[in-house]
DNA sequence: TAAAGTTGTGCAAACGTTTGTTCATAATTA
DNA sequence: TAATTATGAACAAACGTTTGCACAACTTTA
């Protein structure tokens, strides 16, 4: 019986991990100086800390990191909170920050908020409970209270926006300059010559769609063209609100030559629609999302649409973070920082741009 | 100067998380009690477990999850490694998974390999050292050593891998039958009238694929119809290669009549091209995906594809998973769970599908 | 009514680091 | 050569929990 107890305990053992006193004891040192060494403290020698990398080394010591959290406070965790991940553009922004915490050996915790408040709130706490150094985040849309990221800053904690931002917190963020982004868009349907030029917006009003909305607005009166509140087509801007939107424009025969969607996911439900009624884009519709998703290339006609430039946003997103981060708080002055947009035109709104083969045929037809 | 430091130090001064010890002293009690009254142990009173809980609560106390994780060994935490998070298919996964884990107490750290074996490798080991209590994983497709999956078994941690998986790991894992999808999608086609069908697959031959083209090759002998290895295109299954894939096919002027792709990106980046050349669709040449990723019922016509049953394959895994960390290492046996795969039939594969709006048209043509 | 069992709490060690302080020795300076 | 400074390493405390053990005060059992 004792035998079989003892058996059982062996397979169950687990493979220790080598700790610092472990490596210390077979160098006859003291944790300390083991831990200075690795650590690269100056006041070791350079024999110790050889001879300590050797054993380090031999014995694949693996520093424990909740250890050394504990003491230190510093988890080398950054903590990120999107509200999903399933979005090209969230997932490029994720990885341009992986990318620079990466060689600054931080690693993420990636939460998503799925647009749910409750949730964003318990995120948020439980990044800071476990010990997270830094919060990036990104607004779920229906986030009207802060208090959980108001805790983060008043902990010490630095905080970063990206995208979905608000002016209620006194944080550094970074987002695009949706203002221009649906400026441009509308300036350029306008220069293919479209003067009904159909909005769609999200019902909720956070600031992305509230400044697209007003470059929309103040495109239309640069050139003179009248807004029609009939053209602002509210809803939640998934691809079925886009169907919707259109199916309800045409049944009510309001007349339009254009759309211009704050989501590429609407712009891509009303297209459909638009092509299932014969409606030929960009014949006789002109469209632009906003959001450069993948699918918007794949389609036919490629759908045109603003970039927001989700590489750069990471890439700056963390560059900003870990200037914070070196930062005592008091140091931290919050920033914002401002990228533009990029418009792509592609075959939804340019007659001759419809695909890259049309392009080579009418080439080719010239040549011949 | 002094004063001046003073003020410094109060700025910068951190909210400080109240601790056991606080909860304790103004309670006089001692912390070990504080601790086992907040954590329901059996032997504290109700009249204790009530005045620490309302302390608590009033101190508004966080447990340090650091402290409690160097202690007790177990961190609530999970690790996921998936080789990309902005895929449909594996965000949806996750999400299944999150609504499990969330349930029991635990959290998620999630990891993107991007496919590079040695970013997986870092990936794992950091998880490991993190303190995570176990590991959900999908291998990257050049993963081809197993040696960091192999350490996080042998520390005790369990492991579950999901989709990507491999035999050479004693582990439970959870799959699709890919050979079945592919089976039925090929099935499919040749009851639509195919005789000539193209099969594009990765040029990595992990399971997935391997399974993807036995499932082709066995529906071609089941219906005899011969197997052509002309017909049998590799490349990496991007939308670019599923392009260049369907040039060099046309190019070099080989005959068929459909297409089952092993990936939905690379089906369109051949439908693409098939539709700039003027192939009508699914007339001349019938396409099937794999994967069921959005964007396959956004294009026109939408694309027919094997859906891989995400949600369930999160819930699944999460369920297996921690199962699997309820039990001592020794009680832990490797199961294997296959789910089914669901062919979805699209316009691509089915001349009467092209669009829904097709279909009520047609519809109301009878009727009227 | 003494022995045995229960219940509720305190004591103190432990988890594996990091880090301020001390202390000896070696190198520099006056 | 004595006084000072640099250097390298040890000591010990600390981070905030958890948990085995001890122990007093009760309650039950014989």
């Amino acid at each position: 019986m004792d035998k079989k107890l003892g058996l059982i305990n062996f397979q169950r053992m687990k493979k220790k991990n080598p700790t610092l006193l472990d490596i210390a004891e077979k160098l006859k040192i003291t944790p300390s100086t083991v831990s200075r060494a690795l650590n690269n403290h100056p006041r070791i020698s350079e024999t110790t800390r050889k001879q300590v990398l050797k054993m380090a080394a031999e014995l694949h010591y693996e520093p424990n990191k909740i250890a050394s959290a504990l003491r230190s406070g510093k988890s080398k965790l950054v903590g990120i909170v999107v509200p999903t991940v399933n979005r090209n553009f969230f997932s490029s922004v994720i990885r341009g920050i992986e990318a620079h915490t990466e060689k600054l050996g931080y690693h993420v915790i990636l939460s998503q908020s799925y647009d749910d408040a409750i949730k964003e709130k318990q995120i948020v706490q439980a990044l800071v409970n476990a010990g997270v150094d830094g919060v990036i985040a990104s607004l779920g849309k229906n986030t009207t209270e802060f208090n959980h990221f108001q805790e983060v800053v008043e902990r010490g904690i630095p905080l970063v926006l990206f995208d979905r931002v608000t002016d209620k917190l006194d944080v550094s963020q970074v987002m695009i300059d949706d203002y221009l982004g649906a400026y441009q868009a509308v300036e350029h349907l306008i220069s293919q010559g479209c003067q009904r030029i159909v909005h769609l917006t999200n019902f909720r009003k956070i600031n992305i769609y509230k400044e697209r909305l007003r470059g929309y607005q103040d495109a239309l009166n640069e050139y003179k063209i009248p807004f029609d509140r009939q053209l602002v087509i509210e809803s939640n801007m998934q691809l079925v609100d886009g169907r919707k939107s259109m199916e309800n424009l045409l049944k009510k025969g309001i007349n339009f030559d254009a759309v211009f969607s704050a989501s590429d996911y609407s712009i891509m439900g009303a297209m459909q629609v638009l092509i299932e009624n014969g409606i030929k884009i960009p014949e006789k519709v002109k469209l632009v999302g906003f959001g450069n998703e993948p699918f918007t290339s794949f389609t036919s006609p490629s759908i045109s649409t603003v970039d927001q430039r989700s590489i750069a946003m990471g890439q700056i997103t963390a560059e900003i973070f870990f200037e914070l981060l070196e930062k005592p708080p008091t140091d931290r002055i919050p920033q914002k920082t401002i990228l533009k947009p990029e418009l792509i035109k592609r075959g939804s709104s340019v007659s001759e741009l419809k695909s890259a083969k049309d392009l080579s045929k009418k080439i080719i037809e010239i040549k011949s």
